[in-house]
DNA sequence: TTTTGACTTCAAGGGTACTTGAGGTTTTAC
DNA sequence: GTAAAACCTCAAGTACCCTTGAAGTCAAAA
């Protein structure tokens, strides 16, 4: 129900919450609903980091759900991990990022997103188009054959 | 240059057009970009078809094209082949598909679109208000924990 | 006719994004 | 103190989406 700052809350187990807290494997995969493989698969990628407890077990910042959750996001949305890391360039990882670490980043989340929406706005437009004109017609829609090579030049073949 | 009809053209070894010409598999494959194995693989799964030469190779007829294109666009927005599958539903493989067939793929394909551009839409709107709100807070932006698990119902940890 | 390029199948390999399991350690709860 | 739950590493397995290579066949051009 209350979708709102579950991200802040603590752990009922813990009880307390200082604001620099550190969360374990299983506080993090159950507050972002990423598996817990899933986040040291993220570990070895580099797309996210921890600390370690004399036991050797992962301790994490509490800024690091905000990675997590933009990678779930991204997942959802079909954007590769590499995207993802890319993404998030200039954003430290040992360090709680910045106001503008995250602006930064924000926007370059955006950047992307748009571009993705536009090339979705765009077949969406053809597809109604092809609707339109009557039947997803090869003629109307340069869409459907957007890299065609045909067209690069004389050589090979080429429409009569 | 010429990015509309490429796929129509006829390929100049054969120098001629039936409307209901087939084309093997290097034709295909230069007309839509997509590699041959790639063609093969699509094949196996069901999201292809064609015919065979007395030799066995294969002749695909010209409307398969319009697959090949709509499948390798949705690779480009990261929609999986499953999807694809499910939005050519009903559109007939062994025969040529009719007017109304591609118009409603068309629709479905749309529909798909839109929910995909919609969830894009909604990330941007949340991202524009973290960068105004300063710091892609975790408070603000309930986006980033869309399905959290912790918000359904009594039983284990909880916010305080 | 012969040669070349394009095609065939089938098996194995590769990248991405993880999951699963074995075998063992740490932490927490009682 | 002890037992259970949670964690650790490492190797292997899985699913999707293909590519590559071997060994051979077909088709078209010279």
């Amino acid at each position: 129900m209350s979708q709102h700052d579950a991200v802040e809350a603590e752990p009922a187990a813990v009880g307390k919450h200082a604001p620099d807290e550190l969360l374990t494997v299983g506080e993090m995969s159950r507050r972002t609903g990423v598996a817990p493989s899933a986040l040291r698969y993220y570990e070895d990628l580099g797309l996210i980091a921890s600390h370690r407890t004399d036991g050797n077990q992962r301790r994490y910042p509490r800024h690091m759900l905000r990675r997590v959750s933009l990678i779930s996001v991204a997942k959802r949305l079909g954007i590769p991990l590499s995207d993802v890391q890319t993404a998030f360039e200039n954003v430290p990882l040992d360090t709680t990022p910045s106001h503008e670490d995250w602006q930064q980043a924000s926007r370059r989340w955006k950047r992307q997103l748009e571009l993705r929406r536009q090339g979705i706005e765009q077949l969406e437009r053809e597809l109604t188009g092809c609707i339109g004109c009557g039947c997803l017609s090869m003629k109307a829609c340069r869409l459907l054959n957007p890299d065609d090579e045909l067209g690069e030049h004389g050589s090979g073949p080429q429409r009569l």
